[in-house]
DNA sequence: CGAGAAAGTGGCAGCCACTGCCACGTGACC
DNA sequence: GGTCACGTGGCAGTGGCTGCCACTTTCTCG
């Protein structure tokens, strides 16, 4: 990696970190761009060239985990079960939330509360939610399995949010791996109603 | 319904209507409030009374729809049994979609190829999400069916979801209904993997 | 190693979504 | 029919975001 490379990765931490204490400290709506850029001592204009959006800059961080879970999931030998696969990746996904703590719960208030990063997060989910589908698609093998996939994304997606939605909502003090486990039970057995004619 | 009422309804439809038209002519991004509202024949103050952002301008049409279908799902008497009444609801979805038909379309992809859009029609979807979930939780009494609730409405949304994108992106051509059977079906069965250690 | 290419930085002008404020006019209610 | 409430719309202003261009820094290749 290039001096040029190093520096602009430096750069992005940075800008992330810094607009991450003056979210907390001032909140979203009344922090500007230009704030942001004046305390990261950098241009407005590079700032934008960083990161597109207000809302990016908040959620950058809870993106990065999510990415790093699907790979957890990639990075799992073909011959591993998908179900064995999503335990996997539920596992490192409730693991990484426990150590990060104080930060995943501030950057989670902050975007329930603000209308347009909350969209934005729930699209970011959704998206995250379809590359994990196309995965489990892969690993299933043939089309058909296109829909098992969807569901079955659908459902680890639901399990890992219900779980760390009431993680976040108890400040971080409740245990998220009991409503893991009761989730994925329900799912198991046959505790989940499912439309019938 | 007094006068006043009546007018602001109009009023609010027409410019739902006058927007969307602007909107598949020109382009979400292209066109402005400002030729909205003029198109509209009122002002552009006027307009943000009405809509509080450009996307709900957009989004309204389906957020009806939504509405009502959970509308169905709360009209159901008290005794009939979850599974009936999610299937009640899926029911209804499909058929205003398929009857809506080129609105329903046109809208979907103006907001799929919008940044903005599309993340707040995943928020309105996921809150939509909530709210039915708390409604199935009241169905099935007790406190410990929250969690049970909560994966039925996702996986209701998912099954809704995929039928109707899969519906909109052959343009409304292929079997909706085939879709949601074979995913009900998936649903019913074990056909969807789930996390196991 | 040095010159030119490639790529990042930042300032300026500008668009447009969205808001607070206030004056005006139109339906509502007695 | 008067007054009261409320919807309307104009104006000024904020701030997110962009295109453009000149400047600087790093990379690359002879």
């Amino acid at each position: 990696m290039g001096l040029r490379e190093t520096k602009m990765e430096r750069t992005r931490q940075l800008l992330a970190d810094t607009a991450f204490e003056l979210f907390t400290a001032n909140g979203f709506a009344a922090t500007t761009m230009e704030q942001i850029a004046a305390a990261a001592e950098v241009g407005p204009r590079t700032l934008y060239r960083y990161y597109a959006t207000k809302e990016a800059l908040l959620l950058t961080f809870v993106e990065q985990r999510l990415d790093e879970a699907l790979e957890v999931f990639r990075a799992q030998p073909e011959d591993v079960p998908v179900p064995r696969a999503l335990h996997e990746l539920i596992d490192y996904v409730l693991r990484t939330v426990a150590e990060s703590g104080d930060r995943i719960i501030a950057v989670y208030e902050l975007a329930w509360r603000t209308p347009s990063a909350r969209a934005q997060l729930n699209d970011k989910t959704m998206r995250w939610r379809g590359e994990l589908a196309t995965e489990i698609a892969r690993r299933m093998g043939g089309r058909s399995a296109e829909l098992a996939a969807t569901l079955a994304s659908a459902n680890t997606m639901t399990v890992i949010e219900v779980s760390v939605r009431t993680w976040v909502e108890s400040g971080g003090r409740s245990n998220m791996r009991r409503i893991t486990h009761r989730a994925l039970e329900l799912l198991r057995g046959s505790g989940v109603p499912v439309a019938t004619p």
